[in-house]
DNA sequence: GTCGCTGCAAAGTCTTTGCAGAGAG
DNA sequence: CTCTCTGCAAAGACTTTGCAGCGAC
């Protein structure tokens, strides 16, 4: 890692290799390929920002008007692909779960209360001390995650 | 600090101090002193549990039954106390919202996915982080927040 | 062909709001 | 006295479920 350990990278897969785990994971558990469940892991992957269950939706009917897709789908799919780990779900302050594709690389995250910009980051100390304390605690650790509040760069700027 | 630089402490202020400071709150809005708020805010501090809006007020029910404080009120009283950064809530998984008073130490939480025991902790060496963190990504820091995820001591003993 | 999947609409949850009477200041 | 707060019930917002027809395998 670079002079900081903190990394900013994001995707570490391509949209192929996550089309074949789909795939695969549906064949396993006896579901079947649908064109709905394809498009809501596409509009996962390709969208950069954390949505809503209602966004989603709101997005996959622009892209694809023809399918008629509708939010019912988007809530089981989104319930069957966080049951099998491929999205995570993060629920901030108020407003309902926004969820994103857990095809990234394991990742923090830092949200500006002003503006919502959710911005990603990973840092190695941090991780590290997690395992810990989880240790001196006697836990068992399955998963972490973690969130800082503040005021971005260009909300700062703006503010003045 | 001790040994380790993780700490369980918990609670930095007496009843009477808390009180004091939601009757002052209170008056510099212009809100009015209710024995209903201010048993809202006695069973939280009276409850090491992070409590739902529901378990809230049942609980309230049992303690205080001649009052027939309705949940609408709670929800009322759970919003301005958030808002003036009395109590935090949290939103883990599936279920909906839990508070807690804020009255107690910054510490994050350990979550057990078996039984939904929460633990508190706080470690200096991931606050210390977390403030480089924003730093370099140029954020100015508010609050952050932080989730262990695992099996707790005594569900691995059962799980035997 | 079979059986799961989908869209729709209806039913559930959880939370907020409107209102008239009660109560704090 | 005034004006906020409360409980109740109704309304909203968000999710889940039931069902009949469609479509993957």
């Amino acid at each position: 890692m670079s002079k900081t350990e903190t990394d900013f990278s994001q995707r570490t897969i391509e949209y192929d290799d996550l089309l074949a785990k789909f795939k695969d994971l549906l064949k396993k558990n006896g579901y079947k390929y649908t064109i709905q469940r394809e498009v809501i892991l596409e509009t996962l992957y390709n969208c950069d920002e954390h949505l809503t269950p209602e966004s989603l939706h709101q997005r996959i009917k622009e892209l694809y008007p023809e399918l008629k897709t509708g939010i019912a789908t988007v809530y089981r799919t989104l319930a069957l692909l966080e049951t099998s780990d491929m999205v995570t779900s993060l629920s901030f302050g108020a407003q309902g779960k926004k969820y994103e594709l857990g095809a990234k690389e394991h990742h923090d995250h830092m949200i500006c209360t002003s503006c919502g910009e959710i911005t990603e980051f990973v840092d190695a100390a941090i991780e590290a001390r997690q395992h810990d304390i989880a240790k001196e605690l006697g836990f068992l650790m399955q998963d972490h995650s973690m969130q800082i509040y503040g005021i971005c760069k260009s909300c700062q700027e703006k503010g003045k």
